[in-house]
DNA sequence: CATGAATGTGTAAGCGGTTACACATCTTGT
DNA sequence: ACAAGATGTGTAACCGCTTACACATTCATG
């Protein structure tokens, strides 16, 4: 059997009141009680005992994070953020992944309501309320602080850590423009996202900017999918008018852009711009203008705003709407 | 105030004790009453709370995951693996990064130590139990069903989802050797690890097999890290007689020899065979001969263990030891 | 029809902490 | 020297759920 509070009272020759006084540094503990308390819970080799703290406070020092795939190394590195700081301060970290899928969400959410959380980290899979309408009632009845991170949910207000995706995809393509690329594609994303919207948006921004004609025909709906992303560039690049550069409006479609090119031998002869990096392009020399940013730091940033709407017990804080830099490259 | 259940017994006519046995299905619990109770927890939208059920029955329904590095992919799909047999058990996921760091992982132990958690899915940093006593001391003191990933700990008794590494060595060698080469070389790993080791094993029990000379100025030795296997590259290939073929111990070294291979212009002329694939290889038409194993099916696998060892109340289970299949495209 | 087993239910004591409250004792200022 | 606050501590109720135990019924059986 575990080590528990009254053990630590009894060695200690005081009550578990003072004990635990001492433990969460509330009330009067004197210095004498203090040593000998200190000192039993190095013997005994003390550790309080989560649920219980959780049952009587109410509330446990575990931060929940919900992300739409583990696997996409985005995620991997939010991840990798979340849990240095939350390591860092103590917390443990819940993890669920929604695949992308409603259901799933739906379910986490109701394992995630029983465990007495601290806070939420998520990104969502519908960034739209009314697309969403019994996750969001449901997430608003949490009553914990929650922070987004990447996709906006209009309307919702709460916490969050995003980019700006309109002028993130506006600079890239100006960028291409600014190379002398007149005949720009777009591989759009889903567009029943937020995100998807603008980035193209800032597509189109960007051309009529620079006084581009915009042609409707080198627009391409993706759904930020792979596969999907291979097979429109091969509808794409299948008609006799090429086009000179395109603009992918993320990583995993650009994969599948390249996978398309490279089969038709067609990879030198377009020029390439990513949102957000692909790492591996790097090791074979293969030139892909993108958007940098750090997911690491979205991961520590959102960390950060969750545990300092914990600690302010009386909740009056405002929620905060960080964006983080973007640069191309 | 969340709904409890003393507000289902008492909208049910029932007392307390009636709600948890038909909750638990323990106990006799007349259809009536079941009826009864099952329309109060409709009506109030009863959610039994987490931190009270784990504290009277000392464990919870959260499943510790501990990686030494969540944006390695093949990390990612393990916990992805996990997280979907977790999900759909009802099971939580309670996720420690412990960035290859020995301090980490023990403090990653300490705040799990706390959580009553009902199992522990491990990778550890070290898998050899005299270079990290402490660490394999606490792990034991946990008492509960551990299962490990793809590092196997010589001497610790638990359950395990691994690979035959030097088998699988020794195929990819073998391949190699059957294409026709000759001069192979070998980009170790980690050689405190015993996974680093078995697979330098199944590379020179290949080359002796088939009666191959086994030149020590072949094997370079990595860390399974890219930048190192990067500059142990470069000075493979300064050499005049270049190998005609490099056997790379993990794919994360193999990002790193392909880099120094393009940089120098010389990928063409050397054969890659990799332990574990490199998904976007197959994006640009790069063929790396490699031995594929499905991290998703590890991830599954070591759920299914802990999942079965848990509710394995008299923890009479014998410890099993998965071995997974891999073979090399 | 008596009787022991099977079935069904409630009472109350935990699980390991927190905290309101009561009750000291020690400082101050006057 | 004394009231009033500051400081320090213990008692016991409570957080929400489980479960041993006691007590009622109902059922099958000789």
């Amino acid at each position: 059997m575990a080590i528990t509070i009254s053990d630590i009272a009894r060695e200690a020759g005081v009550s578990t009141a003072t004990v635990s006084r001492m433990m969460n540094q509330s009330g009067y503990v004197s210095d004498k009680a203090r040593e000998k308390i200190e000192t039993a819970i190095k013997k005994l080799n003390y550790m309080p005992n989560a649920a219980a703290i959780s049952l009587s406070k109410r509330v446990s020092k575990v931060i929940g994070v919900m992300v739409p795939e583990i696997s996409n190394p985005f995620f991997g590195e939010v991840i990798e953020g979340i849990s240095q700081i939350a390591d860092s301060k103590g917390y443990a970290v819940m993890l669920f992944d929604t695949a992308e899928a409603q259901d799933r969400e739906i379910k986490a959410l109701t394992t995630l309501k029983q465990q007495n959380l601290c806070g939420l980290i998520l990104t969502p899979v519908f960034d739209d309320m009314n697309h969403n309408p019994d996750f969001y009632e449901a997430l608003i009845q949490l009553k914990i602080p929650v922070v987004l991170v990447d996709r906006e949910v209009a309307g919702l207000d709460v916490s969050g850590v995003f980019c700006d995706n309109v002028k993130g995809a506006f600079d890239l393509t100006a960028s291409l423009i600014s190379e002398g690329h007149t005949r720009i594609a777009v591989m759009a994303g889903d567009q029943n996202l937020r995100l998807g919207r603008d980035r193209l948006e800032g597509y189109m921004k960007a051309m009529r900017y620079f006084n581009q004609p915009l042609d409707p025909l080198l627009i391409y709906y993706g759904d930020f999918n792979r596969t999907n992303a291979r097979e429109k560039t091969i509808e794409m690049v299948k008609g006799d008018r090429l086009p000179t550069a395109i603009l992918s409006c993320n990583n995993i479609m650009t994969e599948g852009i390249i996978h398309a090119l490279s089969e038709r031998g067609m990879l030198e002869q377009v020029t390439i711009a990513s949102y957000d990096k692909l790492p591996w392009t790097n090791y074979i020399g293969l030139r892909v203008k993108h958007l940098e940013r750090s997911a690491l730091d979205m991961g520590i940033k959102a960390t950060q705003l969750i545990l300092s709407q914990c600690s302010d017990s009386d909740r009056q804080c405002i929620n905060k709407r960080l964006i983080v830099e973007q640069k191309v490259i």
